[in-house]
DNA sequence: CCAGAAACGCAACCTGTGGTTGCGTCTGAC
DNA sequence: GTCAGACGCAACCACAGGTTGCGTTTCTGG
């Protein structure tokens, strides 16, 4: 039973920038490629990139303002995100518990 | 303030065939790179390649049982890369739950 | 005992992605 | 009107996921 996940919205989340970035963006309340990119030992263009991945996931929406584009997450599609991290981990959870339980029945069974 | 995750792991879960990985591993109790590529859409060598990322940051442990080599998951191992996904699941939700708290808050204020 | 099959490891190669630099373009400000 | 700031596009490099090919070890049946 492989748990139902979305595998491009979990790759999205799966980029260590990509969480840092994501981060900001919540921190600061939005920012643009720019503000970014100082904030992030990477080059603006690479944090185009990363937003260009964010935006086709839905998780970030950019508006363009004047000269700039301003970007800002998408709280849903993150909710959904995070909804997606935790069901996983409850997965392997459950797993690990189980055969957990079942060790120690046969431990119980070996020593009667 | 950028929750302390260990990138090596969490990108070990990242893969999507890594994650396959470990399902059909926890399910079967164990498995080697032959039995595991027969239950997933890619070959031997891939498998074989993935057990060595998952193997050098601990999540899982091959032991040579004659001409074939056993993998097991590492149960404590996946414990706590289970407690990363829902440490960064819980910083996002808590932020958004901030985030939502103050929207409201401005909501009252305009309409005061 | 030995021949062949089963499992492995290693190396070369292809492709996509994260990252860079370089350059052209648009917009705002003085 | 010019000039700086922010952007987008394209070329290029490095690494990771994937493949094929091949040689080696170990089990097994005749």
């Amino acid at each position: 039973m492989s748990v139902g996940v979305d595998d491009d919205l979990w790759s999205a989340v799966g980029d260590p920038t990509r969480r840092r970035m994501l981060d900001l963006l919540l921190a600061d309340g939005g920012g643009t490629a720019t503000t970014l990119s100082e904030q992030l030992p990477v080059t603006r263009q690479a944090v185009a990139k990363h937003l260009g991945v964010l935006g086709r996931v839905g998780l970030v929406h950019g508006t363009p303002a004047g000269r700039e584009r301003r970007y800002e997450v998408d709280e849903a599609q993150l909710a959904r995100a995070v909804a997606q991290l935790s069901a996983v981990g409850a997965t392997w959870d459950a797993r690990l518990r189980r055969i957990k339980r079942i060790a120690e029945a046969i431990q119980r069974d070996q020593q009667s």
